[in-house]
DNA sequence: TCTGGGGTCCTAGGACCC
DNA sequence: TCTGGGGTCCTAGGACCC
């Protein structure tokens, strides 16, 4: 058997474990740049607030009702979703870290330990509200998917107290009867538009194709949902941590930025940003990409036609691998230069590095130089003192003193567990 | 009229996830 | 005024090899 344990609403829920005055309320958490909602509470549901709305558009509805409203706090959500893994960690030895709120666990091979599944899932929910004041719900069921299906009962059908379990082909059965097609994991809108239009609407009936038309519509990745939904496991639990195959560090600007100087302080600080996510992970990139937009949403002023848009990239491939921030700059911002085009309001420059290899295995270029060690070096002395003193506590002066490009997080809430002058103060 | 067979590698694009 | 960010995997097709 397989468990998913999920967190509920789990932005939202981190805000609530540290002000209870939030409970029982409307909360929504915004994504970056405070531009759409991206966490609700069930109050926040029943309102009508729909996932991914864009933040403006509740302007009303923030007038006729009490609704909290946060910008994420990723250092927060990041620390309490480790102490939630490290809590799972306590009960069983197989844990898979799917996303920042959900981990399935390998429950084989502990009938003596817990003959009572369903028990065991109720003491992983009462251990985390109690420790972490963060609810969650947990699936139960012999594969990935039907754990997935099991978790979507176990978080809406309040007779079942937060827990489901998907033991019996009976119980199975009757789960995939009503469970519609797309809410299964893997398929999109876009497979749910075609598996409708078929005449597929339950998971029930999904699983009933026959394999040949799953292959041809859904590629392999369908087939295996089929399988896992008849009850033969098709993923396995990854336990091993992967190294990232690409980094990307790409944030909006704060505001619409025209101009060349500007926008190349923001890349600077970018491509640092992504190059100390690479040096975390010990890898080095052979490939650097840069893009540039502007605003697709946006009407000119006045007239509310479609302003005019520009989007452009340019991809680099490095005569060697590296992780130093001086080198890769230094390519950022040649391509920057060659697609940056007058004229433009722009919304965002992005970076993104690829070709990652495990850095110190690099491959030797032969008619180019070697590799400088003493950038590698001074990088990661360079993450030290940051580690150390504060975030961008040592840059390079590229990446400016005052950015005026920086994302809106107007809602932020204190890092509670990770600084300690914005520990919880108790009065 | 008839135009082989069997591979590898890379990339763009499309699907998906949270 | 204001519309997120960061990932993975698969396939088709083109270029190449002998």
């Amino acid at each position: 058997m397989i468990g998913l344990v999920d967190a509920n609403n789990f932005y939202v829920s981190c805000q609530r474990s540290f002000d209870p005055r939030l409970n029982g309320k409307a909360v929504v958490v915004l994504s970056n740049n405070d531009g759409c909602v991206v966490a609700r509470s069930n109050e926040a549901k029943a309102l009508g607030i729909k996932m991914g709305v864009p933040f403006f558009q509740l302007e009303e509805l923030r007038q006729q009702h009490d609704l909290t409203v946060f910008s994420s706090n990723y250092t927060l959500y990041g620390d309490m979703s480790a102490r939630l893994i490290a809590l799972l960690g306590r009960f069983v030895e197989e844990v898979e870290v799917y996303s920042i709120d959900e981990a399935f666990l390998n429950l084989s091979g502990y009938e003596q330990l817990y003959p009572n599944l369903t028990e065991l899932a109720q003491t992983i929910r009462s251990t985390s509200n109690q420790w972490l004041r963060i609810p969650v719900s947990v699936g139960l069921a012999p594969t990935k998917t039907l754990a997935k299906v099991a978790n979507w009962y176990a978080k809406r059908e309040p007779g079942h107290n937060g827990v489901f379990m998907l033991d019996t082909k009976a119980a199975i059965d009757d789960a995939l009867q009503t469970f519609d097609v797309a809410d299964l994991w893997g398929i999109g809108w876009r497979y749910a538009g075609m598996l409708k239009r078929n005449g597929i609407r339950t998971a029930a009936q999904f699983a009933a194709l026959p394999d040949d038309w799953i292959n041809a519509k859904l590629t392999v990745n369908g087939l295996r949902l089929a399988y896992e939904l008849r009850g033969t496991p098709c993923k396995l639990l990854e336990l091993e941590h992967q190294p990232k195959q690409t980094i990307c560090t790409a944030p909006s600007f704060g505001k619409l930025i025209p101009d060349l100087a500007t926008i190349t302080e923001a890349l600077t600080t970018h491509v640092g940003r992504a190059a100390e996510k690479l040096r975390k992970q010990e890898s080095a990139a052979g490939a650097l990409s840069i893009f540039l937009h502007t605003n697709r949403f946006r009407k000119t002023p006045g007239n509310g036609l479609p302003a005019k848009q520009y989007a452009d990239s340019r991809t680099v491939i490095l005569p060697h691998a590296t992780s130093s921030t001086p080198e890769l700059v230094r390519y950022a911002q040649a391509a920057l230069q060659a697609i940056y085009a007058f004229g433009y309001e722009y919304q965002k420059v992005g970076v993104i590095l690829s070709g990652l290899v495990p850095a110190g295995h690099q491959q030797q270029a032969l008619f180019s130089d070697a590799p400088d060690q003493r950038l590698a070096s001074l990088s990661k002395v360079v993450d030290k003192i940051n580690h150390r003193h504060g975030r961008d506590k040592v840059r390079l002066a590229d990446a400016g003193y005052n950015p005026e490009w920086h994302h809106k997080r107007q809602w932020i809430s204190p890092n509670y567990t990770t600084r300690w002058r914005e520990i919880l103060s108790v009065r």
